[in-house]
DNA sequence: GTGCGACCTTGCCCTTAGGGCAAGGTCAAG
DNA sequence: CTTGACCTTGCCCTAAGGGCAAGGTCGCAC
């Protein structure tokens, strides 16, 4: 007839859940004393050292209850079933890890691969610190949200890198950033961007498209943010696209 | 600027773990439109993915709060702080699942090595189911609240097991569970039981007893609780120890 | 006999990371 | 014009307890 705290110190746990377990009626609650307090016996240590055993397996209570209610399934069963849940979670946990490591390997911290070695090329190339983080982070919303199609756009944004004549556009591009939005520099620049793309791709679109997706819009306007001089120059662009 | 579904599709996410994170101050709230949908960007976009990289591999919310609120704290030294995490994790699974085999590996469920061995003999030795059980969960029992002295317990009662006077011991009493407490066999059977004590033990306590635990008290009960002859028969074994 | 610390009682709110529902407003298409 | 899909806020709910408050009790020392 040990108290309820003494029952806690013998199975490891506290009187909190000693009390939760009668409160969802995984335990039968004890005889009281004449002062009101629990008094357990051996069959309620019995009990209460099977229940952890499963719940510390990562079995829910609610399943525990459900396999004491029904009195005759084996309690190896559900040890079986617990082990195969713990094997389902540790491989679950496992994967995230690789992910996790796969994403950590390249320089940029959370890039798919490839992209981390367009980055450092990036670098090595001579563009601004601000224009390599920008990319960093366009490339993971589009590896993100068009896992297919991100990387055909990689490998043509690679392609244009290494054509010293087109990188030195982009190099332009870049370097523009803080220039007036009123300088003519822009016009001509936007020109010959604008040559460039229908030298590149003809009347044939990008490559690596998704048909009705916001994205590039969306990452036009965030780049376009940044820079007056840069909005000027996508509406520039845009204009020598169309007309 | 799209809405908070379409931002939900692109994350992989529900609209309500979005306003979640909004709520928490992990995501900042973006604009409203002129009906008062919110409108994001890419830049929430790609906060969201990373956020999300960081969530799924088990950082807290409020520790990705952190980490965003200090402007330089590197990603990546999360993400390594993450993986670490997930090591551990994996770790601890992977000891609970050697536990759960090990209690899952001797046939009786939930006991630890030996114990099993022990109970398979009390059964070849033709003791009753009743009396099986019963010992599987009072083992149980004490293996779990004193894992040190427990084995020297089994060790005893299986050097009395492979007596086979005292063998025929406790077959007598486990079947003398259904007797009317008032049959006089039961002062035979205390008296002989007594004897044996003596001879075995002598002066010295039974092995492997804890100072000042209630266990064995506890044990000693739940065995009376179902046999009014084995509440008879305690009686006159602790009479006849003392006198 | 009285004080004190350790124990017990119930009841209530708090935690994580969202899920679900209600009631009402909005948008786009047929 | 209606319908279905979307958006808004607000509220309650989850699992497995943790923590605290206010009050009653036990055992031991003085």
């Amino acid at each position: 007839m040990i108290t309820i705290g003494r029952l806690a110190q013998y199975a490891g746990v506290t009187t909190k859940t000693i009390r939760v377990y009668h409160a969802k009626g995984l335990l039968p609650e004890p005889e009281r004393d004449a002062s009101g307090y629990r008094r357990y016996t051996a069959q309620h240590a019995i009990d209460l050292i099977k229940i952890r055993t499963l719940a510390e397996a990562g079995v829910p209570l609610a399943r525990i209850r459900e396999l004491r209610a029904d009195p005759d399934t084996d309690l190896r069963a559900a040890l079986h079933e617990a082990d195969l849940a713990l094997t389902a979670r540790i491989r679950d946990l496992r994967r995230t890890q690789q992910r996790l490591r796969r994403l950590a390997g390249g320089d940029a911290g959370l890039l798919p691969p490839g992209v981390g070695a367009y980055l450092d090329r990036l670098r090595a190339y001579g563009f601004s610190p601000r224009w390599v983080n920008l990319q960093a982070d366009l490339w993971l919303l589009l590896f993100t949200t068009h896992p297919r199609t991100a990387a055909e756009s990689l490998d043509d944004q690679a392609g244009i890198l290494a054509d010293p004549a087109l990188r030195a556009l982009f190099h332009d591009y870049d370097r523009a950033h803080g220039l007036d939005p009123g300088d003519p520099y822009l016009q001509d620049l936007a020109d010959r961007i604008v040559r460039a793309t229908r030298d590149r791709y003809g009347a044939a679109g990008l490559p690596g498209q998704e048909p009705a997706s916001d994205i590039p819009e969306l990452i036009q306007r965030a780049v376009n943010a940044s820079s007056p001089a840069w909005r000027r120059l996508d509406t520039l662009i845009r204009r020598g696209l169309r007309g």
